[in-house]
DNA sequence: GTCTATAGGCGGATAGAC
DNA sequence: GTCTATCCGCCTATAGAC
């Protein structure tokens, strides 16, 4: 009984992969807007009927690519963030910015799905929000640490700002200055311009050497939050 | 003669301009992606094939949408920077970028369709290349006039970085300082990074006053570019 | 869980008459 | 420039047999 339980679950996790990695193929051919289960259905030598009892319509299947794509996002961000544990929270920062900027160019079609021009018709449930929150709470506990260390300048603010900074820091990060939490959440979302601009071919016949332009640019985002203090850790 | 030519290529305007009215309303609700030729005639009553006199194929269509959008969002950041002309860089600049914001929120999908994921199976002609460089270059301006009236800061640039910076700054602005046109080109990636969060829903629940955080996150990016000096112009 | 069959659509693009 | 007709393809989703 078990093990029929067990090779039929097994079987199912298998087939419901098998689905989700032909439709990212699938997603990098036609987008988002016209994943077809059909046609998933076919390049699988099955019929498309039958994936129904694995996604129950179209957009459970672009749900479940939403959530991945934001994991394995969230999974790079904070494996470079572990391996850059001893370092201080600048080199964090950027090691964190570096493997956002590596995911999505070796994942374009992932990162359009969840960065992208939203996709008409469809709204992300609430399902989506632990996943999609990964990198910023990984950039959030990066100041948080800092600040901790006192390794943190505190940013500017306009007064006409500060209510509004008030209400951000008291729903994101209590514990922190709301200048820092506006700076963060403004370089949070520059932080994505960049890799957008280079994924989707804006610095085409602009920018050659990107990397370290990113870099240079990733620097000043950690800079504007207050991360300006680099702590050198114990020897690499 | 010239009558019935002039009476012909109104008419054919209209129609053109009916069209992607049309297609511009068919954005909103499929997506770039599912634009289609037989949806757009369908609406307006004609048949499919008549519209292949106007656009040869559903491609030439979107390039014209490109064109259009570009040339919207660069025309509304013209008028807004030609109504500051008498204020002071930073005071420009933030015109131009709130400029650029407001233009993407009234037209979400024409921002979507420019700055968004790119519509796979399709590349867009040099020929949007003018229309698209409108902003980049009102920016450019701005940095140039701060710089010609000693109004510029000189950003820092790591050596690593040097050799990119020359090339770049050789490429868009030969006459500025190549660490001002890094700046100008991160700068340029990060505006659009601050508007495409906005625009694409990613502050929902997240930052409420956003135009308030917008133009704090605009003139942190003029800093960013060296134009620190406001200088005030004659009375407004 | 997979199959066939079906309903009820949709698309791009072309030929050839008018 | 617009029409009809046509080619040939595509889609989501369901019913009901096995």
């Amino acid at each position: 009984m078990t093990t029929a339980h067990g090779a039929r679950a097994r079987a199912r996790i298998e087939v419901t992969a098998a689905i989700k990695d032909e439709a990212r193929r699938q997603l990098a051919a036609e987008g988002a807007a016209r994943l077809s289960l059909r046609a998933v259905a076919r390049e699988l030598g099955m019929v498309s009927s039958a994936l129904y009892r694995y996604f129950p319509s179209r957009d459970d299947l672009l749900t479940a690519l939403i959530i991945d794509a934001y994991d394995s996002l969230g999974g790079s961000a904070e494996a470079a963030h572990a391996e850059a544990a001893g370092a201080g929270p600048a080199q964090r920062w950027t090691a964190v910015c570096e493997a956002v900027r590596e995911w999505a160019l070796a994942h374009p079609h992932e990162y359009a799905l969840i960065y992208g021009s939203p996709v008409p018709g469809y709204t992300a449930p609430q399902a989506t929000v632990p996943a999609a929150s990964r990198v910023g709470l990984l950039l959030i506990g990066i100041a948080r640490d800092a600040y901790r260390g006192l390794g943190l300048a505190r940013p500017t603010l306009p007064g006409e700002l500060r209510p509004e900074a008030e209400r951000m820091a008291a729903d994101l990060a209590p514990d922190l200055p709301p200048e820092t939490v506006t700076a963060l959440v403004a370089a949070w979302a520059q932080l994505f311009g960049l890799v957008g601009f280079e994924v989707f071919g804006q610095f085409n016949r602009l920018v050659e050497d990107r990397a370290a332009f990113f870099r240079h640019a990733a620097g000043q985002l950690a800079q504007g939050v207050g991360l300006v203090y680099p702590q050198r850790g114990p020897a690499a």
